[in-house]
DNA sequence: CTGAAAGCGCTTACAG
DNA sequence: CTGAAAGCGCTTACAG
């Protein structure tokens, strides 16, 4: 029904290697032969078969985005950055969703190898990717790692810049008078460590002594979709914090986190910011719906993910094939609201 | 470097097409011969290359999804589902954002036939989709529209229940004793149309005459984006209503309208629900957040996703080809919260 | 600068 | 029940 790269070549009166070198730029035709080809394609209306393209290269135009969670808003702008980044370049993004759990992880990886894809974006559960090693090895396949550090597999990564947006959160906290925060983490991954290391420092920038007892990290076990979040880990963490009467403001370590903790402060009533400032790592829509609305340290999602695309382009059209991994840090800034 | 299914034969010691075949399940084999070819599979770790197949089938084994504003979270959800349904038979997804744009709607649809998909998924921008006709005339491609009807093209449908909804919450509205209820929406399209249609039904039900300046449809031709709503249109409809000082409810028409009309009252600090009851069709998850908590009739995004999925498979398998157009209505449902 | 030809790895009539 | 062979539509050394 549709027409061939043989009917064109028929008709312009030349080879199929002659119409194949002018469609793809791939060798010097004279001006003439390649009029002639221009013409009998536009005559015939002849579009590639990339089908039969990809079959011949062995690539199959799709990256597979691998996501610990899809619930997460966080990852879904993910998704639409480095969508909307790899279409410039032809390709397609495959989404698999792992709801926390690395079993499905790994099948994810599996399926998506199995389907060709030319590369990986994976935003892992758990940060242990020994797995990744062995799947890998007959695969001739791209990674690179958003949000979380993984372990046991090195390869390029888009992180937040985790530690300054918590610095600097921490820091104007501190400059409204608040010595006793509280910081709340429903995970205890690489990522909240960094967050961690940012109070850590504007405490000691500030010459404040931390009590640890102030920073409630969680557990990475637990999986947590942002859907069943209102009653989660954070909203306890928010309890025992509160409850313990000490701290004067709450800092939350991400989206997920701010759920649980500001539905306790509403259920229990607590005036914010007069009895309790917050704030969260990670800015969403709905901090801007609430009453005060919230501050908040905002990364860029949808940076992350067209960075991320970026990246694994360039590793599979081999222009940085022999760099060594790369880092690249997403700037973070704080969104100041009325939660404070 | 990837083993063919030659090798396999060979190991084996039958033929290639006898190595399809069992892999396929499409001709019966001799047990015998079967358990060779198995073993050999086994023993040099075979796996199909999709590429090959593909292109030998004629198929991509992705399905498009073009989608009106990948910013809503509607949407974003809807393409969750989808993805989840399809994956379950092979199929990838891909995504395709057309940011409200006529224009990028076309040129996405093309893009996605270029590049070979088996199936449309589309959200379109506007009503009118003649376009499709004229794209889709070399290509064997089946379509599902979901969330908004077309006109100028008949294809399989996915909607929520529009009208049913939008009634069971004026009802509701009504039933509190109010008899003056703003309806806010943002556009003006088919499904707009019919959940104003549920408006009146309740209203007529109820025995109350619908007072045509409280219905304030918008205009299909403003962009929106649900970034940059919080002073939209739904915000200028919600304070010409309060502002006329008559109607003691607020119904918005969507998610997106909800949030601009939201806004004003928040802004203006008019108190709900004493003052001003509200409620909006589609359920987020912001409005779990606000103080009071928002009332909406909530639709099912990833159940309208994984139905498409469905049907578009049935198309693309052949299952229904000589089946009418169908038009599949998904559930809405009221879920009450604190702000009536 | 151009073309004839091999070949990518499958599937699928067709013959036996 | 099994196999030999054609062929899907490209790209790419290779020869001239």
């Amino acid at each position: 029904m549709s027409v061939s790269i043989k009917e064109v070549a028929k008709l312009a009166g030349v080879s199929v290697a002659t119409v194949s070198n002018v469609l793809n730029n791939t060798k010097n035709v004279r001006p003439e032969t390649k009029a002639k080809v221009e013409t009998a394609v536009s005559q015939l209306n002849y579009q590639i078969n990339p089908l039969a393209r990809n079959f011949r290269k062995g690539q199959s135009k799709v990256i597979g985005f691998v996501v610990s969670d899809l619930s997460n808003y966080f990852f879904q702008n993910v998704a639409i950055g480095l969508e909307r980044s790899l279409s410039e370049y032809g390709y397609h993004v495959a989404l698999m969703d792992c709801k926390e759990s690395k079993a499905l992880e790994i099948e994810n990886v599996r399926n998506l190898l199995a389907s060709s894809v030319d590369g990986l974006v994976i935003a892992t559960t758990g940060e242990d990717c020994c797995y990744l090693q062995l799947i890998l090895e007959n695969h001739d396949v791209p990674v690179v790692f958003v949000d979380r550090k993984p372990f046991g597999f090195t390869s390029d990564m888009v992180l937040s810049t985790n530690n300054e947006g918590a610095y600097l959160g921490i820091k104007y906290l501190i400059s409204k008078g608040h010595e006793k925060i509280g910081f709340i983490t429903s995970r205890n991954d690489s990522t909240m460590k960094e967050r961690i290391e940012g109070y850590r420092q504007a405490y000691q920038e500030a010459g404040l002594k931390v009590n640890e007892n102030y920073i409630m990290t969680g557990n990475n076990d637990i999986s947590i979709s942002q859907n069943q979040l209102l009653h989660g880990i954070a909203y306890t963490q928010a309890k025992q914090l509160i409850e313990a009467g000490e701290v004067t403001a709450l800092f939350t370590g991400n989206n997920l986190s701010s759920i649980g903790a500001y539905n306790y402060l509403r259920e229990v009533n607590i005036p914010v910011p007069d009895k309790m400032a917050f704030m969260t790592f990670d800015d969403s829509f709905w901090l801007s719906m609430t009453t005060p609305s919230i501050s908040a340290v905002r990364q860029d999602p949808d940076m992350i993910g067209s960075v991320s695309g970026q990246l694994i382009y360039e590793r599979i059209s081999n222009k940085v094939s022999e760099q060594p991994n790369r880092i690249v840090r997403i700037p973070t800034r704080l969104v100041l609201r009325y939660s404070v």
